[in-house]
DNA sequence: TATGAATGAGGCTTCATTCAT
DNA sequence: CATGAATGAAGCCTCATTCAT
């Protein structure tokens, strides 16, 4: 209680207590902003909406967030982040051929938002009237998601495992796939979701011309 | 008074000189808001918005229309049937090979939309957050438009020209990609829209299972 | 057809015909506002409202009164001129001792009320914030009809048939009841109302010392 | 800690310092606005109105009333609760004969009106334009109100010392004397208004037979 | 830290009024 | 005469933001 005798886990310089509590204050009203926003859109999302899933109320958010942008802002990164590494660390996605990759990938991807961040996939169909700072942090996002995919596309495709007429339309159809497919599957769970996944993900294995499996 | 012998077109009436004044007053409100509401969606778009672009006071649109929620759907309904009916429409897309036809059919969807409705493809992508009335009438649009591909696309599937996993599922991969097009396209125009339209066409075609053209 | 042989009824310097048909459309345009402002009151009436039960457009009222105060202003004006004329003209008014000619004034009041002009009477309970051009006239019909009651009052006080503490608190007790009444009868007809009228009138009697008849 | 060993009044586990100010705030924009409502009427107040008598903006309001609506409900209803609990409480009209305590009632109704809620009578004058809410709430404090005035009309009949035609007719017409007579008073004060009141009172006695004192 | 309160701008809607035809 | 169209002010309501406590 009095101490703090084992270091954090990456050695940072030792934050306080209440340094700590804030953290987990701030990741908290993070999810529930992101889980709002994804459900709603960003016009639809009222800060009393954000305080009252919290429990608090809407002038308590100030003090973490200076205004609605940033916070909208920082609950599109975080939660990009934390989902696009949760996919960069997934085993099945580092080993194997590139086709057994994406695979992995692609059902990775459209389990885990159905699962996991219901309607945050949403938040890549930005309106561009949005405030410019979250469009270029979302941007940001794309970014560095869609590297996973171009990595292991490349790589077949040099490989000569994928057959693509142009790696960018084709990175460009699996993604607005992805995208829409939580929509797709918003209410299906159990068996059946895998089942849906794994046609998915054959479907789309075609874009890279590989035959469907099952004939 | 002694002419008039013709007979109108469908046998209407003949509206009034000012009835028919008034039809086109409100096609081009219709428009003005179906362009705004794709390009920035229902909620970030003001009244005072639509009004400015049109250069008339807000007031105005009251006098044509009860409340935005019913011009928005107003928007949305006309315009997406216009459109659809222009792609049901197409010679292409009525001969030929179901692989002709639906290669016909993708690219004159993506291609109309980036040139004629900017913008306007977003509104299938309609957050929960809609109107009901409005939602109600984009799911109805929605069914239309999907009725043309997945025609095509049975009929493919049962002369064995095409091959998919599930009907369903390769249908709305297809949409997702042609949904999102117009914003990958919006800025190109001429003959590199062309050839991105090619290959976008070329890319999907791989969906049920044409293989690329260009080896 | 061509001439007008036939002089007007009352010798009015001959009004052309055009001016006669003006003021017919003037009279039914007054009618129904002031229904509509005895139903419901000045500010929940609109033009659009009175325009429509009419049958024509808003703007058209304009050609005949150059604001809504001045349409209200006048349709409170000839109801309650026509009505208290109406009052004054009754042979029982005008004959009997003071005790029968105050019965039949109480009855006719409210019977015409009631019957022919549902809701107007309202009118004499304006609100302080109507516009003052009504507010002004309206004082200036109450005092006619006023005098109708004041002075057979006067007349029974003075021939010791009446009993009073105040000639003007009876009068304006009187009043009050007879304004209220139509609302409470509003939806009684035929002997119903005949008996509710001759009880009500029997009771306000009472104001004046005349012990009541069944005893 | 230690102490608060006395119990609430009510037993009420003891409001925070936070909630009595907010219950004063709203007692305060009740009374406000019951007086603009008594002055003008429901569609003649604005919200502006109301918060510019508080010296607040528009929006405030907001914080204690989800609408005008409630707040107008809230405002005639608190009003006319404590006002009628006012009368139920004097001591004179809990004892003595039914001649006695009629004209105590009278008197006080009268006096208390105009003394210390100008205008709010006229909420019983409800249009039949104000929203249902309002209505039904002002119908249920009629009912109450009337009782008050009708249990002891009933009592004097029973013993034979009121005489009516009608006692419903008869109740009806005090109360419409008495729901107007504040307006007749507004500006009167001291003396002249004892007189008034008393003036008016002799009056409405009369309804129930009881001849005038003053020969 | 957190809250209750207040603000002011902006959005939707109504409506009296004006005006060209 | 009458209409259709347009306007602008005003009303209700929401909401991001600020601030004293």
């Amino acid at each position: 209680m009095t101490t703090q005798q084992v270091p954090d886990d990456e050695a940072v310089p030792a934050l306080s207590r209440v340094q700590r509590k804030r953290g987990r204050r701030i990741q908290e009203i993070l999810r529930v902003a992101a889980e709002l926003l994804g459900e709603r859109g960003y016009e639809a999302v009222s800060l009393d909406d954000v305080a009252e899933r919290l429990d608090v109320t809407k002038g308590s958010l100030y003090y973490y967030f200076s205004s609605k942008d940033e916070l909208g802002a920082a609950a599109i990164e975080t939660l990009g982040n934390e989902w696009t590494s949760r996919l960069e660390e997934l085993p099945e996605v580092r080993t194997g051929s590139p086709g057994q990759r994406l695979r992995a990938l692609i059902s990775a991807q459209v389990t885990v938002a159905v699962r996991d961040y219901p309607g945050v996939l949403r938040l890549f169909l930005v309106p561009d009237s949005w405030p410019p700072v979250l469009r270029s942090r979302i941007k940001e996002l794309r970014r560095r998601h869609d590297r996973l995919f171009r990595d292991i596309l490349a790589e077949g495709v040099a490989t000569g495992a994928f057959t693509v007429i142009s790696l960018d339309t084709t990175l460009r159809c699996m993604h607005a796939a992805m995208t829409q497919a939580p929509m797709w599957y918003a209410k299906v769970r159990g068996n059946q979701l895998d089942t849906a996944v794994a046609e998915l993900t054959d479907t789309l294995m075609m874009l890279v011309g590989e035959a469907p499996h099952r004939t």
